[in-house]
DNA sequence: ATTATTGCAAACCCTTTGCAACTTA
DNA sequence: TAAGTTGCAAAGGGTTTGCAATAAT
């Protein structure tokens, strides 16, 4: 994997943001001279290279945040702005295995918390 | 909120399948006839009413079946075929709990667990 | 009769693909 | 120089919206 300018500044992105983003906020950290489709091209090939991790907030939208150093990780995504927090902090793999039993292989799992955050739940609710 | 056909026949689909599924899949389960848009619609209402939950495959694409007793609800999804089961046993409110001190209110969890399903393993890997 | 709901067409948005120009190694 | 990458334009796929016709209350 050659190391360009897009990528790099796409690293830096990722690496400058604790939560999950989508592509287009991605691109927006990046500045805006940069091209949405080399965004997602990139994002593809950081997530075929294991480096980053891809959820889906309730909109459909696609998050993107680096790996962390397992296969797992916990999100609570804000209904009204759906802006995403990882969540340390598993208690294993006990679901994992129920889905293994299930007939399943190369199980991972991802645990989606939906909730109102702080911010938004002031102004709207 | 008024009964009409196409609510009753979407309602009979969603009852006859164990299974999360695509709104396009459920208008498959009801006969060609049927609108999509109005399948939408319908899964919209059906939604707000609090008797469908929806969640999303890998590929973005929403899922949609009818809701349990409870207010969370775990799935197996293939990675493969995008088909979804639905897991019983939760191991309680934990993360939920979790968010709620992290500032997030009304939470609900769903937890996802990504594999490749029996019968897409025989073929694919 | 009134109001929600339908169905069709068209718009929308996010994401992907094609291809020639361009960099990186 | 050869291969991977970029950037633009355009297509794609799922979902949403507008509006007149229709069916439920």
């Amino acid at each position: 994997m050659r190391i360009t300018r897009p990528r790099r500044v796409l690293l830096d992105a990722l690496l400058d943001t604790a939560t999950p983003r989508s592509a287009e906020e991605l691109r927006e950290g990046i500045g805006e001279g940069e091209d949405l489709v080399t965004v997602y091209r990139n994002l593809d090939a950081f997530e075929r290279a294991g480096l980053v991790l891809r959820a889906h907030a309730e909109n459909g939208k696609a998050l993107f945040h680096l790996s962390p150093h397992h296969r797992h990780y916990h999100l609570v995504i804000c209904r009204v702005c759906h802006e995403a927090k990882v969540i340390e902090d598993c208690d294993g793999d006990r679901f994992e295995r129920l889905a293994r039993e299930q007939g399943y292989s190369d199980v991972t799992h991802t645990l989606e918390l939906h909730g109102v955050c702080a911010r938004c739940g002031q102004t709207d609710a």
